[in-house]
RNA sequence: CGGGAUGUAGCGCAGCCAGGCAGCGCGCUUCGUUCGGGACGAAGAGGUCGCGAGUUCGAAUCUCGCCAUCCCGACCA
């Protein structure tokens, strides 16, 4: 492991490759722009992953799952969706390999061509919604709400760990839904398990907002957004909910009959988050001393360190460490004793402060003499020797605060860093110098966002979803406005 | 797909201009001393110099071709 961390501010994006390799969460693989996730990180994808399952199923929904592979002319009936994911889908053209003729490795079987070729899934509204036609027929069997927990390949130019890679692994909702109200209620409850999850867990907070037309997902009406901003200035949008109308109902010809015998296409919604969320994590808290993990998503969150000179030492030690390790387990506190004997004190010190583990605690012989423990604490690096009487409890509030800590330090630098502007000059100058959020009228129009991108590289992140009541002036083109959006540029 | 760069030990790099034993740092192995913030010493292991042709007595080094990767743009969760 190199020892040190390219510092924020010096190069922020080096240092965030930086981090990703040496807190061991996921490296690139032999396949351009494809990510092997490594332990480490895979243990953290976990955690959230297992307490969104819960969240969904709390909300109703149930798992299942759609192939991988969905034929090509499912693509084409949704013209927009087509339109949005045609430049990025990987193609299966052939079924065989065989040996080259000429000798040198295997080759594609010419003869082995798909009648229809298949694409990999760069999302799945088709083939699920191919599958609902089959699933609906009564307004008894609304409203169908499924989730699926998957990998998806989208071929992006540029790729860089857990912001874009070309595979990546995600979880999509699908729901079916007897009305327009019921399906635009669905995503919004949707949303609010995600700002929920991302906020209390993950100690990340969000915006909820609508994308504009031009962030729309291809082939929704309407697309909802939590929308996070990094400490580099930059938002990233963390998850995606989007009321998809019956624009893939009636592409896939899915109806049922109503209360009133009525033939009618169902309205559907599709959300989903993905392994995007381990990169604003990382964005989110770490400093320049490596990965700094919220507790309630942190693998380990409490690591004990041994400090000895002789094996009577190390014993004596042991037992204690043994004892803590034992109360906080029965406490449901994650905690690691690592007594390796390969590795100096000093070393682990780094190694964990690099992983982001919480709490750190370090025991030695002077410890043991005054019954006391070292406490170190990964989110402020302050420490301080505490009596081990009442350890425990301490530790478990402690993780509390700590949690606590997070949130309200990204939520101060969120406030610090959105700028309220009347001009143009003024939204040039936070857009360019200042970074974080510009928040400005802006007339609705398509047109002037594009300009405004073209000018400033700056997109409408989202628009709040509480009604503006005051009239204003468009930032960039001075029409009449009654909009106030949030403008940055995002990742 | 446009612009720029790079391929030499597991990782990071020097050597190339001016052809002549394959090097350095980190990491790895063994032994000893260490252990309260990334230890030290000694001894070791490890190479198709991206691939293929060519020039030459001799190529990591010169020439030609190919391949791959990275960075900057256009595209995107």
């Amino acid at each position: 492991m190199a020892k040190f961390l390219t510092k924020r501010s010096e190069n922020y994006s080096q240092w965030y490759n930086d981090l990703v390799l040496k807190a061991d969460l996921a490296e690139n693989s032999a396949v351009r722009g494809s990510m092997v996730i490594k332990p480490y990180g895979y243990s953290i994808w976990e955690k959230i992953q297992r307490q969104l399952d819960d969240m969904f199923k709390e909300t109703g929904h149930e798992n299942a799952y759609f192939p991988l592979f969905i034929p090509k002319s499912f693509f084409s009936k949704e013209a927009s969706h087509v339109e949005g994911f045609a430049k990025e889908c990987a193609v299966v053209t052939h079924y065989r390999l065989k040996n080259d003729p000429d000798g040198k490795g295997i080759v594609v079987d010419e003869n082995a061509k798909l009648e229809e070729e298949l694409i990999v899934r760069p999302t799945s509204e088709t083939i699920i919604w191919d599958t609902y036609r089959k699933w609906i027929q009564s307004y008894r069997d609304l409203p169908l709400l499924i989730n699926q927990w998957a990998n998806v390949v989208r071929w992006e130019m540029r790729t860089r760990l857990f912001l874009r890679t070309a595979e990546f692994l995600w979880q999509e909702g699908h729901t079916a839904h007897a009305t327009e109200q019921e399906a635009i209620a669905e995503a919004r409850t949707i949303l609010d398990v995600y700002s929920t999850f991302v906020e209390e867990w993950m100690a990340i907070p969000v915006h909820k907002g609508r994308k504009s037309a031009n962030e729309r997902f291809a082939g929704a009406l309407d697309t909802y957004c939590i929308e996070a901003l990094m400490q580099d200035g930059k938002a990233l949008q963390a998850g995606t909910s989007h009321f998809l109308g019956q624009n893939f109902a009636k592409a896939f010809d899915v109806k049922f009959l109503s209360k009133d015998n009525k033939l009618e296409y169902v309205w559907a919604t599709s959300w989903g988050v993905s392994t995007r969320l381990m990169g604003a994590l990382i964005m989110t808290h770490s400093d320049d001393n490596g990965l700094v993990l919220p507790p309630r998503l942190a693998p380990v969150q409490v690591v004990i360190v041994p400090i000895y000179r002789n094996d009577e030492q190390f014993e004596a030690i042991s037992r204690k460490a043994n004892e803590i390790v034992k109360k906080l387990r029965s406490m449901g506190i994650r905690v690691r004793y690592d007594n390796r004997d390969t590795h100096k004190p000093g070393f682990k010190f780094a190694e964990h402060e690099m992983k982001g583990v919480p709490v750190r605690l370090a025991i030695g012989p002077r410890d043991l003499e005054n019954n006391t423990v070292e406490l170190a604490r990964r989110d402020t690096l302050e420490k301080e020797f505490l009596q081990m009487e009442g350890l425990e409890t301490k530790i478990e509030h402690l993780l509390e605060v700590i949690q606590k800590n997070l949130f309200q330090k990204a939520l101060d630098f969120r406030e610090a860093n959105t700028h309220y502007v009347d001009t143009w000059e003024e939204f040039k100058e936070v857009i360019e110098k200042k970074g974080g959020f510009a928040v400005a009228y802006w007339d609705g129009t398509s047109e002037t966002e594009e300009k405004i991108k073209e000018e400033t590289k700056a997109t409408i992140r989202f628009i709040p979803l509480e009604e503006n009541t005051e009239e204003g002036r468009c930032i960039y083109s001075g029409k009449p406005a009654t909009q106030k959006v949030f403008f940055a540029k995002a990742y």
